[in-house]
RNA sequence: GUGGGUAUAGCUCAAUAGGCAGAGCUCCGCACUGUGGAUGCGGUGGUUGAGGGUUCAAAUCCCUUUACCCACCCCA
C-alpha cells in the first residue's frame, strides 16, 4: 500500500505499538508502586474541562496559545486538559467537607497542548501528577521532593545524572525587595532570572536595564544569583534540606536561585529536575500552591505537588540503557494444528492450558507445521505443542522447547502439570 | 508564532555532469508434504510526498504546496 494513501495520524500524537505500550505500562507500574508506598491514592479527573478553569491561573501562554479549546454543541467553551492541578483543585473544592486532609493523591493520564512537536515534546502526552493537599509545612514540601528523588533513584539514575533544583518564591521576592525592586517590577524580574542561562550575558544585561533595573541593582542581582548559600535565609528551604539529608538523598537535591516555574499559581517552594548534561528539557516540575483551591471556589487550602511527563524521562532512560528488555511473550505456549480432524482437539488443549492459568495461543488455520513453528518462534512463545495422528493414537502430546529444540512426549492427562513444570 | 533541514520499496539508504529507479534487511515461496531459527535459490513490493514548469529526456534543475524532523518561544 502506498504511503500517501494511508490515513494520517493527528500531528503530535503517539501510536503506542505493543513495544511502546510495554514501556508505558512499565513506567505506570513503577509510579503506582512508589506512590502507594508513600500512602498516596490514585484518582483521575476528566479529560475535558471548562476553559474557565484554566483561564484564571495557569499562565497566559499555556491558556491562550497551547490549549485545545472548542465550543461544544451546547455552546460551552471546553478545553482538553493541558494540566491536572486545576482539576485537582476543583475536585477538592467540590467535596471539601467530606475529605480527610491532608490528601495524598496521584494520577497518571493523557494531556494535550497545541505546540510544535519536537524532541521530548508532543501534542498529546502523559503525565504523572502527585500532590499533597491540606498541609502547609516544610515537611510536606520535603515529602514530595523525597518522592521525586526516590523515583529518579529507583530507575538507577544517580545524582551525577540528574539533579532536583529547588527554590522558594517568597525567598526570591524578599531578596528582590531588599534590592529596592518595586512591587510591579517583581514579575518581570522573575522572568529575567529565568532567562539568565538562555541569553548571552551582555544581552541579558541589556534586557535587565530595559525592564527597569539600575546598574547597581543589576550588580546586586548577579551577586544573589552567584550566592549558593542563599537558601539559608529561608527557614522552609533550610528545613527541607535537613529532611532530605535525613533520608540520605542530599546528593540529588540542590539549591538554584534561577528556578522560577512558568505557572502563576505557585506561591512557595518550587522545584524542577534536570539531567546534569543539560541535554534535555526539564524532567519534571512542581511546587507549592496556596490559593488554587480558593480560586476555584473552595475554602483556601494549600497544596504541594509535581508533574512528570513521560517523554523526557523515557528519552533519558533509553539513552542510559535503563529501560527493561521487552522479551515479547504474549503467549508462553503455542498450540499447532495438525489436520482438519484434529483441529477441534487442538483448540481444546489450548483451553485446558488457559484454565490452568497458562498464557496460550492457538493456531487457527491449517498450514504447514514449519510455518506454524516459525510463527510461534517469532511471537516469542517458549513451548510449542504438536497433536497429530501419532499422538492421538498414543494419547500423547508433543512438547517442543523452542529455544533448545528439544522435544518430549507426555500423556494427555499429564500435559498441564508438565507444562507448568517446564515454564517455571 | 519564528528559523533551519529532510522527503526514493514495509525499514535503512544508493542512483557520476539531467540519460533504462537499485541494494541490503524484511516479507512470501521453494530446496524441506510431521518441525522454526542457519544456508542456498527464486519472487512480491515504486505515480521517487503532492501539483505545476523547463527539456528529446527530470528522483536529479525551477516554482508552488504538504508532511515529518530539529532549534527558538513556551513548557512535562
Amino acid at each position: 500500500m502506498a504511503k500517501n494513501q494511508t490515513i494520517k495520524s493527528v500531528k503530535g500524537t503517539t501510536d503506542f505499538y505493543p513495544e511502546e505500550m510495554a514501556l508505558r505500562t512499565w513506567l505506570y507500574n513503577r509510579i503506582r508502586q512508589l506512590s502507594e508506598s508513600f500512602g498516596y491514592e490514585e484518582y483521575e479527573g476528566p479529560m475535558l474541562e471548562t476553559f474557565e478553569l484554566y483561564a484564571a491561573k495557569s499562565g497566559e501562554e499555556l491558556v491562550e496559545k497551547q490549549s485545545y479549546v472548542f465550543e461544544d454543541r451546547g455552546g460551552d467553551k471546553i478545553a482538553l486538559r493541558p494540566e491536572l492541578t486545576p482539576s485537582l483543585a476543583r475536585m477538592v473544592a467540590k467535596k471539601q467537607g467530606q475529605l480527610n486532609f491532608p490528601l495524598r493523591w496521584w494520577s497518571f493520564g493523557p494531556f494535550w497542548r497545541y505546540e510544535r512537536p519536537q524532541k521530548g515534546r508532543t501534542r498529546e502526552f502523559f503525565q504523572w501528577n502527585i500532590d499533597m493537599v491540606g498541609l502547609d509545612s516544610p515537611e510536606s514540601d520535603a515529602e514530595l521532593i523525597i518522592i521525586a528523588a526516590e523515583f529518579l533513584k529507583g530507575f538507577g539514575l544517580t545524582s551525577k545524572d540528574v539533579q532536583i533544583k529547588i527554590n522558594h518564591r517568597a525567598l526570591m521576592q524578599e531578596q528582590l525587595v531588599k534590592l529596592g525592586i518595586s512591587e510591579d517590577l517583581i514579575p518581570p524580574a522573575f522572568q529575567l532570572i529565568d532567562k539568565k542561562d538562555k541569553l548571552k550575558f551582555e544581552k541579558w544585561q541589556d534586557y535587565a536595564i530595559e525592564i527597569g533595573f539600575s546598574n547597581n541593582q543589576l550588580d546586586q542581582l548577579n551577586e544573589l544569583l552567584d550566592n549558593k548559600e542563599l537558601w539559608k535565609e529561608s527557614e522552609t528551604l533550610s528545613r527541607i534540606f535537613e529532611i532530605v539529608e535525613a533520608y540520605g538523598l542530599s546528593d540529588y537535591v540542590s539549591f538554584d536561585f534561577s528556578i522560577i516555574r512558568g505557572l502563576l499559581y505557585y506561591t512557595g517552594t518550587v522545584f524542577e529536575a534536570w539531567d546534569t548534561g543539560g541535554e534535555h528539557r526539564a524532567i519534571f516540575g512542581g511546587g507549592r500552591y496556596d490559593n488554587l483551591v480558593g480560586d476555584v471556589g473552595g475554602n483556601p487550602i494549600s497544596g504541594v505537588g509535581f508533574a512528570v511527563g513521560n517523554l523526557v524521562l523515557s528519552l533519558i532512560l533509553e539513552q542510559m540503557g535503563l529501560t527493561p528488555d521487552y522479551s515479547k511473550t504474549p503467549a508462553d505456549v503455542f498450540v499447532t494444528v495438525f489436520s482438519e480432524e484434529l483441529m477441534l482437539e487442538s483448540i481444546k488443549i489450548g483451553q485446558e492450558l488457559r484454565s490452568a492459568g497458562i498464557k496460550t495461543a492457538s493456531h487457527l488455520k491449517l498450514s504447514k507445521l514449519g510455518s506454524q513453528f516459525k510463527y510461534a518462534d517469532r511471537i516469542g512463545a517458549r513451548l510449542a505443542l504438536v497433536f497429530g495422528p501419532d499422538e492421538f493414537d498414543a494419547d500423547e502430546v508433543k512438547i517442543k522447547n523452542l529455544q533448545s529444540g528439544d522435544q518430549i512426549a507426555v500423556k494427555r492427562d499429564q500435559l498441564v502439570n508438565k507444562i507448568t513444570d517446564l515454564l517455571e
